[in-house]
DNA sequence: ATGTCTGCAAATCCTTTGCATTTTA
DNA sequence: TAAAATGCAAAGGATTTGCAGACAT
């Protein structure tokens, strides 16, 4: 983990930035967000956090806190759950999903621009995308 | 509407093919996929049914029993609601949603060659995708 | 006739909200 | 100490399940 210790005040920086406080349920969410860099539910974040540490619903909050400061990104998926991870402008990426042992793996490359251009030709702004690739992965197979 | 007509009887050979039975709420549900050839959600598809017509159960069975037989597709949204839509094998594409009006039209385009075959080089098999546009129209903003 | 599909009601899953209490700045 | 965050309980929305009756093959 190299630059995970920057990654991390870096979210601080963030929470700062929009008047946010800093608690322990955030610190102790975006370390793990911040070392583990792949997406999680947030009950997978919540048991990470260890039982009875801080309620799901904290959880919850903290993750939509994050995502309206531009922390984290939520991905809808085929299950109809989100996950979620650290956003990393500098770095965009997309990742694969085994659909039966959920197992996750970055895809670094991004394709996606000519199809924001597109978009934004049709006169729409503030253009993101959700991109993400199911398989089965080698050992479930 | 040229092939909408070569369409549903696709999808109904579709069916055929799965022993699944033709009734009434099976085609009510796929003439108006095959018609209006862009993503509902299972709520949106029982009221153009009409009120009372089918029940809400009745579709979300359907549309579930359409997507396993491969005659839609879901695509699960920032919202976390589904959409659905008519599997066009043909003619692989994806949609710009306005987050506030909810308008939808089509990319007629598709990049995502290259990181499938990312993820096949990787080991995965069965690789589909999940990939939308989302921003905000001219006339929402 | 037999197994499938449907409707209704109730359950489930994920996520959000209300409110009193605690914590941060 | 004032505003914001937390925990608990309870509500909410989307989707699924159970079961008896209706329908397609």
């Amino acid at each position: 983990m190299p630059n995970s210790e920057h990654r991390f005040n870096s979210a601080l920086n963030s929470l700062k930035k929009e008047r946010l406080r800093i608690t322990e349920p955030r610190k102790a969410l975006l370390q793990l967000l911040v070392d583990q860099s792949k997406p999680f539910s947030a009950e997978e974040l919540h048991e990470m956090l260890g039982p009875g540490a801080f309620d799901l619903v904290t959880v919850y909050r903290n993750l939509e806190a994050f995502e309206n400061a531009g922390i984290v990104n939520r991905i809808p998926t085929e299950s109809g759950k989100s996950l979620f991870e650290l956003n990393a402008e500098q770095h965009h990426y997309h990742h694969i999903i085994c659909r039966k042992c959920h197992r996750t793996e970055k895809l670094d490359t991004c394709e996606v621009k000519k199809l924001e251009k597109l978009a934004s030709d049709l006169g729409y702004s503030e253009i993101t995308h959700v991109l993400e690739l199911y398989g089965v992965c080698e050992t479930c197979r």
